[in-house]
DNA sequence: AACTATCGTTTCGCTACCGTATCAGTTTGC
DNA sequence: GCAAACTGATACGGTAGCGAAACGATAGTT
């Protein structure tokens, strides 16, 4: 890339890396449940309910309905904190890590195309 | 930027952008609606419900749908085919530019704020 | 032991999305 | 002129999201 990204650069991209997404038929998550992926496969553990909903500014129910649906597309698991045993430590889970790869790889391919 | 994008640069990027994007408490569009009014803004006219269909590959409903919702935001306005009544001719309003406009500068301080 | 605080989940009523099938209106082709 | 083709919208039943409020379980406090 040059010096920094445009903005009309940086709108194409994310068009054509959404598009790739969209097209791609793979798991349609909303903005929120993306960003709460990104947030786990990205920053260390532990990832809290409490936390991801304080990050990202929404209630907690919001990020239980969250882990529930990617939970059941096998993208995250869940385990009770066995030393306070009221908190959730959030996990990271091998179909996770794969479906985060080829979001970046799509990015990456996209900014490719566009000379990013 | 670098020579070119990397993998764990784009997925820091994509997440820092769709966190402003969440916590900004704008309209909360579907993956499917945001590339929708991208490729309406992006891209030059005319915009029809087949087109965009076939482009996202998706059905015609799903299309019909994302413009009702918009159009109710006011980010994109619909008008009959003068020269071909069946079609409709998708339009950009003030508000949708302001939207689009507003998520590039997101995107872009994300990126110089990590150095991309 | 009893009270309080904290954590994640669940419930409620509501809204919006999905895919499939079908629709009315318009144009095209024979 | 009239049937076929095509466009975008709508109906249907089902699923999943939302905010607000309340809940059960656990931990801390006195």
């Amino acid at each position: 890339m040059t010096v920094h990204l445009r903005a009309s650069e940086a709108l194409y991209l994310w068009r054509s890396a959404m598009l790739a997404m969209v097209r791609n038929d793979g798991p349609d998550l909303t903005q929120r449940q993306l960003t709460i992926l990104l947030q786990i496969y990205l920053e260390p553990p532990p990832h809290t309910v409490r936390g991801l909903a304080a990050l990202l500014g929404v209630t907690k129910p919001v990020i239980t309905r969250a882990l529930d649906t990617m939970g059941a597309m096998g993208l995250v698991h869940r385990t009770r904190d066995k030393t306070d045993r009221r908190n959730v430590v959030i996990q990271r889970t091998v179909e996770g890590s794969e479906y985060i790869e080829q979001l970046g790889r799509i990015i990456v391919r996209q900014g490719e195309e566009l000379g990013v």
